[in-house]
DNA sequence: ATGAAAGCGCTAACAT
DNA sequence: ATGTTAGCGCTTTCAT
């Protein structure tokens, strides 16, 4: 491997003179400058950025933490991050916690132990007080998907309340009034947040919040299959689910087909989430769809921005729109 | 930030000493050893991995360059690779390069300078001499998916011909003799290889191999869509189709969704890829599954092993199996 | 207009 | 059993 040494004794200048040029980062003569511009070609040389990001204590290197990058709204933050990221120059290293604040913490500090630029965390349900360095001392962090009850970091997301009331109007305009809610585990703030958009959608409009209706289960295709089929195999199981995870409403779909139930005749389903494959389920889905790819990139936007310029006041909080996608599932078309 | 300069002064010991006992790379008096470890605690001192690996020329970082996260076999590749490679202490850079293969080039120059220990790369379809330095300086590189026809690199993929043919032979022993395949671009080896098998199984089962039932299309939702509109709008439509895109048979369900045709009891489809959502479709998905876990998994696997000992003899073509699996689209149960 | 040299934070060969 | 020191490859201050 080429270094900057041997491009400059090739050239017969200095290392200085050769970073210079490189870098346009003070005059060099052309004579001086085509030399070096010379050795270069000839070597094929490639500055090392390792050796670079020592010395300017730049990495130009963001670190990813997501759940699962096959949760399909990771797989579109991820790849609206990676666009964003390589747009600005940045690299991304990606890496999934499963939900577990054990894995979360543990790559947060590889991460830092490679002197990241910054980074974009969607943080799983838990303690998080492992973030509280970083807040402290400013490093460039943006949460993604959930604000963190205890300290305030920048933070982009959805109104997930705004978008469940949304979705439970509907329900409940189309003459639902036994609608059940299909929620992950407890412990989650995301969870809540839907949760109360649902149980204020159903008050505001003078129905019963009834606790029998909401179950709880693993935020997974399986989650939502079991969870579903305990709804349905009741003596008298609602006309209308709602879905607060993607993954749990595959789940639901599978568990009608299953038990040979009908969607939407024998019960409407709306979910959250929006996928390449939500208008071609049995039935086309409803979804609420969240702007994935934007909040990644605008993720990466935000860090960007903490890490160039002082994080003036209070963290940025930005909220993105939501859209309710009609089809089939909730039985209105 | 702590350095270790700085544990080293606080425990009265040299630098060397606290790198040893960090380290654990030669004997150090109990004494000595619990004064530094408690430098250690006292400052929360970290090591700088970049300084780490300049020095020993060492990132335990992997790059991954896919053309696009979001394509479901992709994901799922990511995280395979993503799991494996932490389990082997390395972090991964993902990189998508849209099938382009000067992307692909600027990522991997990328990648390099970064000084990466290995490259794990799905090559779009296009010419790549610039791989070629890699391949001759014997730099730890795999390839995924798609085999490379100019040079020889390690390689993991699956046994396209072998899937397509048995697919097709699937819908031959139900009856179907009109076959049709959707097919990405040309140009590309891998759509080169299952257009193979499906013109193979025809051939050996005494049909005819007809290149009006073989449509090209981009390989997305909406090229498939367009091009199995294409195909059904014919006077005479085929009774069967294959897709060897996951996405275009996706596209292909939406076109017969829009036109009004009814599969698998007007088509048949069969189509590459197994999703979350392959079972929940209308008509569920009678699919080719590969196992993409599996494959980005072994992909690190192997990078790992081109790392850690000399890549002797011939480069590695590992062939991972793929395995039909049968739903309604197909329309034999 | 250019060069010498210090130093980023670490490891490891070479002392002692 | 421990310390000194020379780098890894680069940038940038300080001289000239």
């Amino acid at each position: 491997m080429t270094t900057l040494r041997e491009v400059a004794d090739r050239s017969g200048v200095s290392t200085a003179t050769v970073s210079y040029v490189l870098n346009n980062t003070r005059y060099v003569s052309p004579v001086l400058r085509s030399k070096v511009l010379a050795a270069v070609q000839e070597t094929g040389y490639r500055p090392n950025s390792l050796a670079r990001s020592l010395r300017c204590k730049r990495t130009h290197t963001l670190g990813l933490i997501v759940s699962d990058v096959v949760n399909p709204f990771f797989t579109e933050v991820a790849r609206g991050a990676e666009d964003k990221a390589s747009q600005l120059g940045f690299s991304i290293v990606l890496c999934n916690s499963d939900e577990d604040v054990g894995k979360e913490q543990h790559y947060v500090e590889l991460l830092l132990d490679k002197q990241i630029d910054g980074l974009i965390i969607a943080p799983s349900p838990g303690e998080h007080s492992f973030l509280e360095p970083l807040r402290s001392s400013g490093f460039p962090t943006v949460l993604v998907n959930r604000s963190l009850p205890g300290f305030s970091l920048t933070t982009i997301m959805v109104d997930n309340e705004r978008a469940t009331y949304d979705a439970t109007e509907h329900l409940i305009s189309h003459g639902h009034s036994d609608i059940a809610a299909l929620l992950s585990l407890p412990g989650s703030r995301l969870t809540a947040e839907r949760q109360l958009g649902y149980e204020s959608a159903l008050r505001d409009h003078g129905l019963e919040v009834r606790f029998d209706l909401m179950v709880n289960g693993l935020s997974t295709v399986e989650g939502g299959a079991e969870a579903s089929k305990a709804l349905m195999s009741r003596s008298n199981p609602p006309t209308a689910i709602i879905s607060m995870s993607t993954l749990m409403t595959l789940g639901a779909l599978r568990a009608f087909k299953e038990m040979g139930v009908k969607c939407p005749e024998q019960v409407a389903l709306v979910g959250f989430g929006e996928a390449i494959w939500s208008s071609v389920t049995d039935p086309p889905l409803t979804a609420i769809a969240q702007p994935a790819k934007a909040i990644g990139a605008g993720a990466v936007d935000l860090v960007e921005g903490l890490i160039s310029s002082p994080p003036s006041g209070r963290p940025e909080l930005r909220v993105m729109p939501c859209e309710l996608i009609i089809r089939r599932s909730c039985g209105c078309q």
